[in-house]
DNA sequence: GTCTATATCGAGATAGAC
DNA sequence: GTCTATCTCGATATAGAC
């Protein structure tokens, strides 16, 4: 069999491609301000095949979610490898501040999607977005609890309301400074929390 | 003359109805998803008649931050009756706990309205909901100010901040408890701030 | 000032040719 | 599997009677 890859897009990564246009248009411009065309348009497919891959722009929004849940797991995969859990931590505040122009632009991309979301009466993908959020909950809470310290999930609450908080303020105030100040606090604390155990 | 008053909504409050509703009905509903007819029932006024009043949905919205700015105008003006300052800004954060159901299930007014109108290419209204946080931020900072603290903008972005994290976080899990918690947290914060003062 | 009927337009989704 | 043309529906906004 001549295996017939089309030179424009070759293979059928349309799939991966649109999941990524979806992800990257969706955070930019939001749910309901982003349409099936302009997800279309920075795939680069056709509109009209769009929804061979997927049936309906609920699909794709799901997809998007995916994408940022696929985003998380390596990121974590990769904190994963430095040894001690205080210093896992204290490279995930590291990692959000240098994505600081990416926030004050376009907020976090699954906090800006759930509070999106979460205004939708049908519900479902609501809670999807819920359960991407309670992924970063769960590895945080792990951390604290490895360092011993009391009330991890109370712990990991804080660090990940800490990073809802001023990833909203920043970009409503579209200063990326305020991911740093905030930023350097949050590492103070985690520095404070700690403090007495080494 | 003869005041013409109609039975079926005495006066022309319509106005007024009309902004009480748009600033309810968005909150929980979201710009996006907020029709000018849903808008028009929650105020109980016919859909065409909202023309009369606001010619344009954008300027709907406008009516519905500036709700929201006289509601925090007239808060921060009850604060302000309190004696001391540390008693001003726990007695917010009472404030805030104390509406932990409604942000449990909508978020904060301001703060999810801010980001939707972020996701907007029009510019415009996203700054309108900036300044109304940058109020409440303005507001803290002179509190934190008049307890003679060091950097007090700063402590006001953290307070702030933390209020918009947990309003999200408890919205996005639509558990109210994480008002509770974050608020209780935010109080022994301020407590800490003022120890070495007294 | 009030309200109904409707123009207009954009977006999601589908039919069906290739 | 791919893509164009089109159906359909819902929402903003307006025209114009009362």
């Amino acid at each position: 069999m001549t295996d017939s890859t089309k030179p424009r897009a070759r293979g059928a990564d349309k799939r991966r491609r649109l999941t990524a246009a979806a992800a990257e248009v969706i955070h930019r411009q939001g749910v309901e301000r982003t349409t099936i065309a302009d997800i279309a348009k920075t795939a680069d497919v056709p509109v009209g095949n769009v929804y061979y891959y997927f049936k309906t722009k609920d699909d794709l929004i799901q997809a998007a979610l995916s994408e940022h849940e696929g985003a998380l797991s390596e990121l974590t995969a990769e904190l994963d490898r430095l040894p001690d859990p205080l210093g896992r931590l204290k490279a995930l505040v590291g990692v959000w501040v240098d994505q600081r122009d990416l926030a004050a632009r376009f907020g976090c991309p699954t906090g800006t999607l759930a509070v999106e979301l979460d205004k939708r009466a049908d519900g479902g993908l609501d809670q999807e977005a819920a359960r991407v959020i309670r992924l970063l909950l769960d590895w945080a809470e792990r951390q604290f609890r490895a360092l011993g310290l009391a009330d991890p999930g109370d712990l990991a609450l804080t660090l990940v309301a800490g990073y809802q908080g001023m990833s909203l303020m920043a970009n409503a105030l579209r200063d990326p400074g305020i991911m740093t100040r905030e930023g350097a606090r949050l590492t103070r604390w985690l520095d404070t929390l700690t403090a007495d155990v080494s």
